[in-house]
DNA sequence: CATCTTGTTACGTT
DNA sequence: AAACGTAACAAGAT
């Protein structure tokens, strides 16, 4: 499920813990989950530590707590995190529950494509340190995505917006609302995109980034009538603006829906029209 | 029962 | 060396 705007829903969940202490944890330490994380250690140190902040990157989560404790969380495919009752008890797929006084901090995971981390350290820990802005920060510029883009010549432009090195954040139905709003053909090569259009896909990017932010990353409500995101779930999606049936297809391993009117195939279209501006 | 999936990564090839 | 395509990971939904 999630993508940028789903992690920072479920950032904001566990947020109501902060400043709070961790009294005790529950964990299912044989997963695959747990592969990079060195367990004993997080049993030892993280009951009695206070959960200080929290910060996401892209799908990345960072929860730090006091004595200098980190906990690093990617969703996968199905993770969610939640507050639950503080009597709570897990269940087959809560892989992780951190006990407050007032509530469980519970990370779900029923697919394991999720993984956590563990460090303790003064500063940032390595595997977060190296890590991209998300592509709704101010960080996410032009130049970066031009430079992204010239090195990934051959690849066909919705491959490389799900690249998180690249669009940190950037998922599948996002690529799709991204790509259908710049008027963009999902099989076009990188190399084929000259200096407007690069422009054209950066701005998107983060108005439908910022945007899904506003929506579902402030309470999971779905974005508002005219995305594609309400027509790209069932077979029979229609283009907001043209009505015609969407074509679907895999791309990138991935299925990738799109206009077959909005997003022409040819590099050399005309640019005088307006590019859907994506307000509403 | 077969096929699908809002994600990443290991691995082999170009 | 870097870029690229594909299989693999696991489990639930359709």
């Amino acid at each position: 499920m999630p993508e940028l705007a789903e992690v920072e829903f479920f950032r904001k969940r566990w947020d109501s813990g902060l400043g709070r202490p961790i009294l005790a944890l529950k964990l299912h330490a044989r997963k695959r989950l747990f592969r990079k994380v060195p367990v004993p250690e997080l049993l030892r140190l993280l009951p009695g530590s206070r959960l200080s902040r929290s910060e996401a990157r892209g799908k990345q989560l960072l929860f730090r707590f006091s004595k200098d404790l980190w906990l690093g969380i990617h969703l996968g495919m199905s993770g969610q995190l939640l507050a639950e009752r503080p009597d709570f008890n897990p269940g087959k797929h809560d892989h992780l529950v951190l006990y407050q006084r007032d509530r469980a901090l519970v990370f779900r995971d029923p697919r394991l494509f999720g993984l956590l981390r563990f460090a303790q350290s003064g500063s940032l820990p390595e595997w977060w340190a190296k890590l991209p802005l998300s592509a709704s920060s101010k960080g996410f510029n032009r130049a970066a995505v031009r430079s992204f883009l010239q090195r990934h010549q051959r690849l066909p432009i919705k491959a490389a917006l799900l690249l998180q090195a690249g669009f940190p954040g950037i998922g599948n139905w996002m690529a799709d609302e991204i790509l259908w709003r710049a008027r963009m053909h999902p099989l076009m090569r990188c190399a084929t995109l000259d200096a407007i259009a690069v422009t054209v896909l950066w701005k998107q990017v983060r108005w439908v980034s910022r945007a899904a932010l506003r929506h579902i990353g402030h309470d999971f409500s779905d974005p508002p009538p005219g995305w594609l995101f309400h027509q790209r779930w069932h077979s029979a999606g229609r283009c907001p603006i043209h009505a015609v049936p969407l074509t679907r297809r895999t791309v990138a391993g991935r299925t990738t829906v799109w206009c077959p009117i909005c997003q022409i195939q040819q590099s050399r279209r005309s640019r005088k029209g307006p590019v859907f501006p994506g307000k509403g």
